[in-house]
DNA sequence: ATGATTTTAGAAAACCTTTTCTATAATAGG
DNA sequence: CCTATTATAGAAAAGGTTTTCTAAAATCAT
């Protein structure tokens, strides 16, 4: 490799005949500099190609312009979708990424942000971080120590900079739909693990009170793995088993895509038509709902939008450092494809 | 932020009443130290909560520990899929991952790249960089300067790190599969702007000749999005119009799942039956090929396995700079599922 | 022309480590 | 007990920049 030696910033100051701290002046443009140096210096810079080292410079600030992206699993399609959104618009403010995949294991979360505070990093997004660390007030530190956002992880009473999608009012809605189309039994699919899944079972509950369902707690579906295949293995197991044991049941809402998709491969399985004899109601509006036969009707969380915000957010948050933590909610919209129809 | 000042190495030094070299000794083990200086010094990294700086490291080492990975577009289920394949064996070896988002625009890459190179990242693994920027020397000449590899970018000629996919084999099989199952109309379906395109495209017309098909230009399709809805949309018009106007054609080889996809949603369409009436290979393995209705026959890549493989790559090179460059290729394997049946 | 003020530029310290070189203390050998 | 050697530790330079402080040069007012 012939790493032929970078320029430095004093080999420019020799060339050009200044010191090297006219050069730094003309680099950064901070202090007053005569044309004719600043011109030597450029022509000087030219030549050499001279780039500043920014390990150095992030040495004298502490800054380093690189925000740090915490994810549970990059191949997921919302996550990397989020990935993109908050990519977007640091990358146009002069920041570039660290992306760490915690695998969604508390302990490897922790680990990583030590190793990103090592690295001075300017700034953490977090997406769907643990609930584990979250309760325990582990983030709440972070957050006094380093800029934070933290997507979809809301904690009330843990004060920190959240940006989320509504997932009450999403399921709100996409209930009510069911429900106006004539639909009285409707069936919840969710994964074990996931604070968003315990706060769409409660809107769940909530609606069978409201519009006075005859509620079966039967009807509520567990998995174990909330994402990919897994999800569409297991909720297909588990829509089909609800199916011949129930023929009320005339719809489902999955909490997520994948489990949509399950839900979907069931009722091929059982030979019974969607939407037509069943209908069912996805959630994310992932790139898969326009893929499936038939198209499925979602909630659209606006995973895109989620990062952006997020992006900007954590940029605010790093320019004046101590202003008050904030929540920022973005709001679901139902997107209506192929999956549902009208109660026969 | 109360951010409290770290510890710097001559806060434990005064604290435990040596030097900071005997510090960064004890840090480092690389120098013998007493046992009982030792103990004061660990005692008081201990209490102060030491940590070095990993910026001034990285600065005298020109090292650090950090791999940038450059890709066309993170929410593209292919490349999240060999992301996490490279992060899951460099993290192991203590690297962490600058991720570049490049949008598939060849001078992003080379600004992005420039970033990396100020950055001082220790290698850099572009997935399927511009063809463009390939052939015209430029990440040769990046090669010479900075551990590189490229996955799924081999040019002849063109000296360079590489691992790619089979893809020459996969086609064949996949194209010799049809053929042996009677088919003799077999339309090809590619985007416009890859090198891997291309090669795929050459074996298309070199096995028209070896089974001796009749040739026919028009069955060669082209769209111009390689990736996501967009090609889902594009192909299912190509698609549209070939099936309508020969009606000759039974099967269909896409140069993607994507574009399979579109083709599926084509013949749906047009009201013919998958596989019965017409026969669809994808290829990559990606997850929506087993979330279709019917699902895909397509070719498997390896993903994860191309991704690990050049995360290890990646690390030899920086490990001993100048060995010779070395072109790895992973074998891919057809994948058979519900899209595919013998001509009738 | 002289002194006061403003421009412009450089020297040196700072950021935090690692590493080389030098010096002291401890041990061994005679 | 004295010298030669080894074990241990510190001072200082290096890595590449920014920034503060000081100095010289240029401008202005009188």
């Amino acid at each position: 490799m012939d790493q032929q030696k970078r320029a430095t910033i004093s080999d420019v100051a020799k060339l050009a005949g200044v010191s090297i701290t006219t050069v730094s002046r003309v680099m950064n443009k901070n202090y007053p500099v005569k044309e004719a140096t600043r011109k030597k210096v450029e022509k000087a810079i030219e030549e050499l190609e001279f780039k500043p080292n920014l390990l150095a410079r992030g040495l004298i600030h502490n800054k380093t312009q690189t925000i740090c992206i915490l994810t549970p699993s990059i191949e997921n399609l919302f996550f990397s979708e989020v990935v993109k959104g908050i990519d977007s618009v640091i990358k146009n403010k002069g920041y570039t990424t660290f992306l760490c995949n915690t695998e969604g294991d508390p302990e490897q979360e922790k680990l990583m942000i030590d190793n990103m505070k090592d690295r001075s990093v300017d700034g953490i997004i977090a997406i769907n971080p643990r609930t584990k660390n979250i309760k325990s007030g582990y983030y709440e530190g972070i957050s006094k120590q380093i800029p934070l956002v933290i997507i979809n992880g809301y904690n009330r009473g843990i004060h920190c900079n959240y940006v989320l999608n509504d997932g009450e009012v999403g399921t709100y809605e996409a209930l009510k739909y069911l429900y106006e189309l004539g639909h009285r039994d409707i069936v919840f699919l969710r994964g074990r693990y996931s604070y968003s899944y315990d706060v769409k079972e409660d809107i769940y509950r909530k609606c069978c009170e409201e519009f006075k369902l005859e509620f079966d707690e039967d009807n509520i579906l567990i998995i174990e793995d909330g994402n990919g295949l897994e999800a569409v293995e297991q909720s297909k197991a588990v829509v089909e088993k609800i199916i011949r044991k129930n023929d009320k049941v005339s719809c489902l809402f999955a909490c997520n895509d994948w489990m949509a998709v399950g839900a979907l491969k069931a009722a091929k399985a059982l030979n019974i038509s969607v939407p037509e004899e069943f209908s069912i109601i996805g959630f994310d509006n992932t790139i898969i709902s326009q893929i499936t036969e038939p198209s499925l009707t979602t909630v659209d969380q606006n995973m895109t939008g989620l990062g952006q915000i997020s992006g900007n957010r954590i940029c605010e948050i790093i320019r004046d450092s101590d202003k008050e933590n904030k929540k920022i909610i973005i709001e679901t919209r139902l997107i209506h494809r192929d999956s549902v129809s009208t109660k026969i």
